[in-house]
DNA sequence: CGCGTCAAGTTCGAAATGGAACTAATCGGG
DNA sequence: CCCGATTAGTTCCATTTCGAACTTGACGCG
């Protein structure tokens, strides 16, 4: 279970086509795409986003009745009230148009308000509102338990070291490039 | 930078709302998610999952023409010919009618064919055409590129350890709860 | 064989999405 | 102190998306 990168197994000889799930209980596509990946990293967080968030926010969206954008931003504002649409958009990289429309809709159920800051009234803080809060806390621990399902086969120590390295690399985040310039080929431009 | 899950500094002070891009070089909320959040994995992902995907598919968006769901067809099949629709939607996460739509068009661009299996003909192979072969042979550079890009901020010893850390947890993610029950709150709400 | 069940893939339509253009407020340079 | 540039947020609308229902083929069982 201490696999390499691109080295799953030695015998790597061709897999039979068509879902032979027996080897390491995957489909075959699956399996490629895991140990036979130049981008492994892409994959495997990709792969853990969406095992991830399919089922919670479809437990969010019946529990609820709020989409995924709505319910970031009852969590944004439990974790920091006062945020900015602009700072939600950002730090969950939905655009802002949705999250305006969004906005607009929990302020309408009284689960968020708008105040509009006086210093630069071209921002509006958004704060939670009572009812919000509520949904936030009762929320939060089933958010919990799923995060420590995903970690379940780590140990302790292991969680640390992973969280420190993915720490590393979205500290690096606001470096990397927004846009891919089209006509130049892959190659360091620095 | 060797900073743990939650505890960023010893003086964890409210932190004046609205961006004082300052300490980390982060605006408040992004900071918030990343230093005191008890879903640390979870965000993080998504977050390092968001930088990567909106620019890589933008850039294969006005390279090819194709959307997301499409080009991951092409990939899927550049990895491993011969899937199914099913295979790519199981490791992708795209829900089989996005694909369907996908395949549709990919074969009528000549990127892909379609064979029907004989021995069960419901299923259809899905295998590369020439210029499907091309498309995916000229994109996988720059995927790499950004993959490379990505883990820029880790030494190869880390790389390491984050695949194994990540591979472990992919492993499990079949045991995961695809939908979570309704009724059952995990607390005594009242 | 006939029928109920299940799986792969397709179709349909209501709803969500996000790029682009817009409004309103602020900033900055001559 | 004005005018162009910039930023937060909104509106518009063409496109995409995904749940649900449907079609077709395979399988199991009496």
């Amino acid at each position: 279970m201490t696999q390499q990168n691109k080295r799953p197994r030695e015998d790597a000889e061709i897999v039979p086509l068509t879902i032979p799930r027996g080897s390491t209980g995957l489909e075959a596509l699956t399996e490629a795409k895991l140990w036979r990946n130049p981008c492994w990293f892409a994959f495997r967080f990709n792969h853990i986003a969406l095992r991830y968030n399919a089922p919670l926010y479809g437990w969010i969206k019946r529990h609820t009745g709020l989409s995924r954008p709505e319910f970031v931003v009852i969590y944004s504002l439990g974790l920091l009230d006062g945020a900015l649409a602009r700072d939600i958009s950002y730090s969950s990289g939905f655009p802002k148009n949705t999250l305006s429309r969004a906005i607009e809709k929990l302020c309408g159920l009284d689960l968020i308000e708008r105040r509009v800051d006086e210093t630069d009234r071209r921002n509006q803080t958004l704060h939670l509102l009572p009812a919000g809060r509520r949904m936030f806390d009762q929320t939060l621990q089933q958010f919990v338990a799923f995060e420590e399902r995903m970690l379940q086969s780590l140990s302790p120590g292991e969680r640390d070291t992973l969280s420190n390295l993915l720490a590393k690399i979205v500290l690096d985040t606001p470096n990397w490039a927004t846009e891919i310039d089209d006509q130049d080929d892959p190659e360091d431009p620095d």
